[in-house]
DNA sequence: TGGGTTTTGCAAGCTAGCGGACAAATAGCT
DNA sequence: AGCTATTTGTCCGCTAGCTTGCAAAACCCA
């Protein structure tokens, strides 16, 4: 019963589709899962075996601390989001973890070994994987050339469009998004200072471009972003 | 014979280790081959069909035009290296060119699906493609947060010791790295303007840290950077 | 309901580094 | 060798956005 619960939880990400009945089963009788409540924190990397994560339900941010012990956001994972050592390759200098911004999340995970072991046995899948591994790599360099060539006002015109269009719920050409983010976080996500992050926001909202407070955003115009 | 020719410049790479004989045969068949000279402006992407590159010999530069026609540098292509749609997913946005920085150069190239089809065929190679995709992913990554919280000259002191190890000619703590690359180039890839590069470089000169000219760049005591 | 914590708002000085302008040096070409 | 194009060196005004510092507002929970 509880391995056919994680068995669904895999079976309807669209990565996983392609995998067999069997296949599944496989990858359930490796698979860890774990629920978490708002503010928790979960460590993963380093210590323990590299895995590979499927986020899903709820949100969370992965935070690195470097050598001073500065902490940035790398991430924002959403409902269905894979995680962790997506390279296949476990780097142990990275210090990370990840913290839950929604009420409750439910994470299953498993070994990069098991994970390895079976894409080499599904060649469509290692290939499904591999274009994912790409577009992830293609995001990074989009958020690096608007980090290059605009500025803080565009980043968050950029971004704020970017989230309306992964996770608004539009009526016309109005979005409401659900805001689990603090302004610090939006800050770092687009690299600035939280300062000039609400600066921006709140000229933006005496713009009449958006309303903002903590529990949402409302894009008056997606076509204005 | 031509054929042969083509066959070991692909056997040489190391991604291609494992295949087999007639799997490179194979990839062989669809190999397109080309030399080009220094200086010389190599279009790919949008117009023609989407490719996989395998520079054999020399350097490039991949430089990208966006909406407003400014150039700037996406990647440094050095001999072994592979480029062009490494996501698997052709992007017809992205208005890029490879020029050529060495005297002369190799490349061979092959079509994507044929890549792909290659690839279903060996999950071996996949699996290593993958980490390959994943390595240059974490490569970016890093550029993004050293972008982010480093000023730009700590960027120029990793670049240069980054390019040292990369291609440089050790002797004792001393290294020499053949300088292909303009100091506008260095700028761009540092992300910062050519006048703060040139500052940089100059200051560094005087502090007795490098010696610098067109033709090469000296690091005196590689653990000083 | 009240006290502590987190988040947001606002002001002002400061600075890294951009960008314009121009001259000198070097490279490339015929 | 001479001419042109490219690259490098330098100076300097300007500004986006970082920092420091503090206060108000919202949230959390016992």
């Amino acid at each position: 019963m509880y391995d056919d619960l994680k068995y669904w939880y895999l079976r309807d990400h669209k990565l996983f589709k392609t995998l067999s009945f069997g296949d599944i089963k496989q990858l359930c009788i490796i698979t860890g899962f774990k629920k978490a409540k708002k503010g928790e924190i979960i460590y993963f990397s380093a210590s323990d075996v590299p895995r590979i994560f499927l986020l899903k339900k709820g949100n969370i941010k992965i935070v690195a601390v470097d050598e001073d012990g500065n902490e940035s956001i790398k991430d924002i994972i959403q409902k269905g989001d894979l995680f962790g050592e997506l390279g296949l390759e476990s780097d142990n200098e990275s210090n990370e973890y990840a913290k839950v911004l929604s009420d409750d999340v439910a994470i299953c995970s498993f070994l990069l070994s098991d994970f390895e072991d079976l894409l080499l046995r599904n060649p469509n899948l290692a290939l499904s994987y591999t274009k994912f591994v790409g577009l992830k790599m293609k995001r990074i360099k989009n958020s690096y050339s608007n980090l290059i060539s605009k500025d803080a006002k565009t980043r968050l015109s950029l971004f704020l469009k970017d989230w309306a269009e992964r996770e608004g719920v539009a009526s016309g050409s109005t979005i409401v998004i659900e805001n689990y983010l603090t302004q610090n976080d939006i800050a770092q996500i687009i690299c600035t200072s939280r300062q000039t992050a609400t600066q921006l926001l709140n000229e933006m909202e005496s713009n009449g471009l958006i309303s903002y407070n903590r529990k949402e955003i409302i894009l008056k115009d997606i076509y204005k972003f």
